[in-house]
DNA sequence: ACCTGAACACCGTTCAAGT
DNA sequence: ACCTGAACACCGTTCAAGT
């Protein structure tokens, strides 16, 4: 593990113990018994490290269901791991939304994603803008669950939570099959 | 227009010059001609002002289509109407997801949304359920569609943004559209 | 009611110099 | 290769004092 990896380890540890806004360079050196600017050794800048940090997370949600499985159950196990990707960490979600480029790991699964739903009988224009439409529900979702922490109905149980993100999955999915069923 | 209304407005203004990163109270009293301490006669925090920007981008969509529309219309209108609210401003959908607490305007919205819902005929179990979804949907869309601006595809054009919007909306309600035919 | 002056405890970042 | 020491140009916020 190089130290690189150590700062970004720390860095994701720090994340989730003070939140995003309190995840500042001079409490991560801190935290690594190092000067602030030691860090610059390892990452150009802040926002590079926070671009390591949301690759890292989405490297978490990278698991890939078994080709045999019906299409709608790889999308429902792909979409929840993103989610609980995202809620590995405290403003994991909102850490996402400030991302520069998709990397990598991001990119593959996106293809991925689009091979599942042309595998279902989606045509070339439905397959992308299906993927699209389930990971905007799959983020909007998970951004607005991890943000409510100091709302008023703040402490919804997390298998509530589960449960009504599968069936807000469902309904998304019920729009995709109709789509593939009244054909190009 | 009182004085606490000015500095919001300069707030919004300096928001779509600068992007949320570079919203300073420092920057935003310079605009204002002012020494940074006078904000804090008008908000008691950043945050503070920060919510009111958020109740006022919520206020800008709440345009309300007649009842006579199709309930898909009405849903189109408002979710398009939420969108172009978020669009008005740099930032606008990011600056949304740093919210404490829904605004009047939020809870009014979003119960008038599930009025539209029940009118077509969703239970009361679909009802909140659908319009979570969607909401889930929009807001997702347009974060990922504002955040995109270094990225490599960044220029999509604004009528093929909409197009894809529109049609991934399309697919949320076909599918909440069957969950309601399908009955209890 | 609204603002100034001045301070306080923080930020991210750079860079010569050390080991 | 990794870090220190020290500085630079910033932050958000408070508060007595002015008009």
């Amino acid at each position: 593990m190089s130290r690189r990896d150590e700062v970004l380890e720390a860095a994701l540890e720090l994340l989730d113990e003070v939140g995003l806004d309190a995840l500042t360079t001079r409490r991560l050196a801190e935290r690594l018994g190092v000067r602030p600017g030691a860090l610059y050794r390892h990452f150009a800048s802040k926002r590079a490290l926070l671009d390591a940090m949301v690759e890292r997370i989405t490297t978490l949600g990278g698991e890939r269901p078994p080709n045999e499985d019906d299409w709608a159950d790889r999308v429902r196990t792909v979409a929840g791991g993103i989610r609980e990707a995202m809620l590995t960490y405290r403003d994991g979600a909102r850490l996402m939304t400030t991302f520069a480029a998709p990397g990598p790991a991001a990119i593959a699964g996106w293809e991925w994603f689009i091979g599942v739903l042309r595998s279902a009988g989606a045509s070339e224009q439905l397959a992308p803008l299906a993927v699209d439409t389930i990971m905007s529900y799959v983020n909007g979702f998970t951004i607005e669950e991890q943000a409510r922490k100091s709302a008023p109905e703040a402490g919804i149980p997390r298998a509530e939570r589960d449960a009504q993100f599968r069936a807000g999955l469902n309904l998304v999915l019920a729009g995709v099959r109709s789509s593939i069923e009244e054909g190009p």
